[in-house]
DNA sequence: TTTTAAACGCAACCAAGTTGCATTTGAAAG
DNA sequence: CTTTCAAATGCAACTTGGTTGCGTTTAAAA
């Protein structure tokens, strides 16, 4: 557990029992994790506000970043490159799976290029994909 | 109105006033609306309820398509391309501005094909830029 | 003109997410 | 090792976006 105290701490954020376990939650999961579903998970221990809140400053301090979700809710994914303080940098495509719904990250497609195109001064792209994941694909 | 009619009765859809009214709003917009844009556009006139379904069945019937939304509400456009039931087939990519919150559809930028890539099966893309439109960047 | 499935209006409901405020706690300072 | 206090948490009430069931109306085919 105290790696992710070490962790938290590296970005700012205080580690308290509860943000130790939540890191955890992310960490463990090979996929991505909605909101609801760590609620669902931690509500008999933690209260729903205060998941919802931590969940926004780990967004907001590079540890987790927010990818789609089939049925717009919203959904996040612990960040694999070195992210921080306001600044993600994410290349990877994400997949959304047709049939369990589960939302990857897909290191292996990166996103395109687009800066400066046309002058509309691009300053993030994002790569959506819907097709089978690996689990589903058999 | 009437070639709004057309256009309905061709997509297998009741021409009434209501609908008619709404094919012009969503016609007339050279950006995206959030149904509560729509809502709060026709609330006074419709009922909340009757114009969620609408939506709901002009994008099932190829008439808008939903397009990202910078704070994830579900946001809609017009289709150019010749949708039909079931079938949607845009090939652009869509702006978020950021100083707006606005929606384009980029018809210049188109996504990348990329259907059987890694066996992942992708039956769709979608592109999704962050950056400042062409009224927001004066 | 008649008929009827589809569309609409109303009202109640649901789920996701937010807010204000009182209480607790991690960790820095003494 | 204690004290201190800003930051984190719990609780409860609330807001917003969206949905559902059902009775009534209406477009358009016969």
């Amino acid at each position: 557990m105290d790696m992710f105290a070490e962790t938290l701490k590296q970005k700012g954020l205080k580690a308290t029992k509860f943000r130790k376990t939540l890191l955890k939650t992310f960490s463990d999961c090979n996929s991505s994790l909605t909101t609801n579903e760590v609620v669902k998970n931690l509500e008999d221990r933690y209260n729903k506000a205060t998941i919802y809140r931590a969940i926004y400053s780990f967004e907001k301090n590079g540890i987790i970043h927010q990818v789609p979700d089939a049925k717009g809710l919203s959904r996040y994914a612990i960040c694999m490159d070195n992210c921080s303080r306001g600044i993600h940098h994410h290349l990877h495509a994400h997949l959304i799976c047709n049939r369990c719904n589960q939302t990857y990250c897909i290191q292996e497609i990166s996103v395109p290029s687009l800066s400066n195109t046309y002058g509309l001064n691009i300053e993030n792209a994002e790569l959506t994909l819907k097709g089978n994941c690996r689990s589903c694909r058999l």
